[in-house]
DNA sequence: TCGCAACGCCGTACACCGTTCGGAGCGGCT
DNA sequence: AGCCGCTCCGAACGGTGTACGGCGTTGCGA
């Protein structure tokens, strides 16, 4: 059984000929790699996927090796959501001067971010009801941060601005969640967007029969169901509300100047 | 091992006294009964302790019993979820006349009522996510068409009033999905809400301090995140979309007026 | 240079999960 | 009587989160 020493400068590498500590340089492992390939993983095969064996594995580590950097696999999710958080751009706030076309703009720009993100990561979703503490991790602290900044150098007063900024959000995660609910519900069926509508809209259309509305709509708007049609739709909903916080704004504005 | 036949009129039923087939007498269980006791489980013990195992238990019967009802676990979800949907009590429409007093006020009730079926199951919020299907169950249909009734009758195009559903919808589920996080993380430390208020609020705020306006707000206005402050919140956001609604409801009927 | 406490890692184990399968008991039909 | 179909269920399979104890290694004080 003795090993046949080699010469260093031909083949690969063995026992002899590897410097003598290859591993062990770093702790080779940590929280923020385990998170990284923890949404890695959510991303590409979903939330129910996302197990400490095959994170670890992922990882060429063991599931439990995992505890040492994380508490709990609660906690990961939510480091995870923190974590595809940051990916957001804050919205710059360019002063009070900017007028009110740069203001609504901004917060659109918001909300399409917001929504992008968690559409991105469709696993959020089913996710975002149970972490109750996200809205104090660093990520979302410093959009709510940059959100009534702009709100507040455009002219309203803080409380204001919070109301707003929590209408917005508010509309934002619920329209997200709706939609992303759908799309994963046409996932895990392996379908298409469109294929799925062509085989299930009849259905729907048949089961709507003691609801005419409902029926009318899905008969003749369909199309807003699919694709652009909901971005669009989302974004004429931010606009909506929009309208109302400018409204109520002015109101308010007059309401102490007099 | 011989048995005494006992006289059925005295002392405990026994094998020979009970009357002779105790069970299936009715199916024993049906889908009507599983999914309601679903919703008990859920709402006494939250989403992370329904297993088929213990509702099986609960219904006197075997985990596997339950297959024979109900195809999955998530239908089942799926199911529970519509379950508390119907709930909800229809706005009943006034007919064209009622002003627009009446369609805001049935609006926001509408509303109110959804947010406050949410929380009273917060497990729904984590569940919302998952179960697409939902926005195609009886309940959630008896609840659009109503809806959409509603504001047809107040005057509304269709497509503005499926517009103007989505918006108040979205936002009514994105708010109740974050109050109800927020709720569900304090009940989880078994904290009632204000104790933990107490507790959190010096190390959040500590935590904004690098964030002034995010400080600011909750050094002075952290009561808004208590008790009856988030009804009146929700409430006015609401009656903000509201705003949004109406000047672009009359924007576009001018419009198409001239 | 040694010894030792601390650290990061992980194999094992436990309790529990969702779901499949085969079969048992039973009512109703032929 | 014979069969069918329906409901119910015990057992089993492959997975889960994580507590625990033991492992090699490392950094530090002596």
């Amino acid at each position: 059984m003795a090993a046949k020493p080699e010469d260093g400068s031909s083949g690969i590498p063995t026992l002899w000929t590897r410097p003598q500590r290859p591993r062990r340089e770093q702790p080779a492992l940590s929280r923020e790699q385990i998170v990284t390939e923890a949404v890695a993983l959510l991303d590409s095969d979903g939330i129910e996927a996302l197990s400490m064996r095959k994170l670890g594995a992922r990882l060429n580590a063991g599931a439990t090796s995992l505890y040492t950097h994380v508490t709990n696999k609660d906690e990961l999710v939510a480091l995870a959501v923190d974590h595809v958080f940051a990916e957001l751009p804050l919205p710059e706030t360019t002063g009070p001067e900017g007028g009110a076309k740069v203001w609504r703009a901004a917060i659109e720009e918001c909300a399409e971010g917001v929504r992008a993100v968690i559409l991105r990561h469709p696993w959020m979703v089913s996710v975002l009801g149970d972490v109750g503490m996200v809205y104090f991790g660093p990520s979302w602290m410093r959009l709510s941060e940059a959100f009534l900044t702009l709100l507040e150098t455009s002219g309203l007063e803080l409380v204001d601005a919070n109301e707003a900024m929590g209408v917005v959000i508010g509309y934002t995660i619920g329209s997200a969640t709706v939609e992303a609910a759908w799309l994963s519900a046409l996932a895990k069926r392996g379908r298409k967007e469109q294929e799925w509508m062509d085989q299930l809209l009849p259905a729907v259309i048949e089961a709507t029969k003691d609801h005419p509305r409902l029926n009318r709509l899905y008969t003749t708007h369909a199309y807003e169901e699919v694709e652009g049609g909901r971005d669009s739709a989302f974004l004429s909903g931010v606009r909506l509300i929009l309208d109302g916080i400018e409204a109520s704004w002015a109101a308010r504005s007059t309401d102490r100047q007099g």
